[in-house]
DNA sequence: CTGCGCACTTGACAAATGTCAAGACATACT
DNA sequence: AGTATGTCTTGACATTTGTCAAGTGCGCAG
């Protein structure tokens, strides 16, 4: 019997390592050379396969990018979570945020860089349109986590909405990210302050 | 005497217009389809010319590209200055920001995907990176100039730097953006109440 | 041991793409 | 008129790219 359905392998659990296995390839191709000019071969040549078993596991290349769009939310939506937990008071959770967001600007911009290039494709591309929109919304839930939990420890109220407060904050940080790719040492600093600046601010007036 | 210059065309006004008329070729295509799925056949083919003519006024596809970059520059830098210059109260301003606000989103939409798609496309290639960062600059100022009339107007002063107060309107911008061109008929409205409410958070505490 | 099915490789094909040389066409100058 | 020069077209090239068919090797069932 053939395990087979349609034209890529789906069920079996070796099957879905081997397509993670591929995601990741292909998401480290990614962040290196952008969606625009990174090709199935060089994917391929970031693995340990050659380059025809990425259609022997995805049927096109729109599934794998797909895919990887999928896989690449379980990475990064918890990002804040350790701390949000672990902070008994609103300046520890404000500094640990920060610093967090300061160190995944650096740490992770290959991959901070391939999740706007993604989502700008997605302005193009409808068929990328589902997955990014639900990765923004659990990054914006993300985000919501941050700030209810520091308004909670400062004993205030948030006045502002959910998704300005994430759109704002994405802003400031896809503002770091082109900066600080453009070698421009400085910014790392201006995250930093703009963040704990912001933090108090998005609470009550 | 020939008036070849390296490989391109650069002196006389002939050429320049017709490098002003490519590049709104390119700019039309490009906004259509995107970076990564517009090549040099879909520009000429968008303009009256053959393919061929694209090589006789750029050096190659980067040079075009970069030129589009800065040829799109003059085009965006002005939108809110009629605005500005005609406003006479803060209320005024507010609205008639937040209307030309909306209005671009709509009607501007692709050239506004095309600009993220080549903001984020620097975060991959360092050549693009002066003309990106030197436009995001002329942006910032165009918004810093809208915030400073509206404090003025409103007789309060600005308590947020302009690097800030643009990441943050641009943020919550291509949000919406995003959600438009993926036919979310909610969040023209929602941009419009965004920027009403943000212009005064963005005064004094 | 033998054959079968799965996982993967190899090689190939057609289409697309950046680049460019050669020529056609037109306009201006002598 | 004849020539030269600038402008644009045509056709071609080498390369890249997505796709896929055919084949190879390996493990396992019979």
């Amino acid at each position: 019997m053939t395990v087979k359905q349609g034209a890529t392998r789906t069920r079996d659990r070796k099957s879905l390592e081997r397509r993670d296995q591929l995601a990741e390839s292909a998401l480290k191709t990614l962040g290196e050379f952008g969606y625009a000019h990174t090709s199935l071969r060089d994917i391929a040549a970031n693995s340990e396969f050659s380059h025809g078993v990425v259609h022997y596991y995805f049927a096109d290349k729109t599934e794998l990018i797909t895919y990887c769009v999928r896989y690449y939310k379980a990475q990064c939506a918890t990002r804040y979570d350790a701390i949000v937990a672990s902070a008994t008071t609103a300046e520890e959770l404000r500094l640990g945020f920060a610093d967090k967001l300061c160190e995944t600007l650096v740490e992770d911009s290959s991959m901070h860089r391939l999740w706007y290039d993604m989502r700008t494709q997605a302005m193009f591309d409808p068929a990328l349109q589902p997955d990014v929109l639900m990765i923004d919304s659990t990054l914006e839930e993300m985000i919501w986590r941050v700030l209810s939990r520091y308004a909670a420890l400062s004993g205030q109220s948030l006045t502002i909405d959910s998704p300005t407060a994430y759109a704002m904050l994405d802003g400031v940080f896809e503002r770091a990210l082109l900066h600080h790719l453009a070698a421009d040492g400085e910014c790392v600093e201006w995250l930093r302050s703009r963040a704990l600046g912001l933090l108090p601010t998005l609470l009550g007036a």
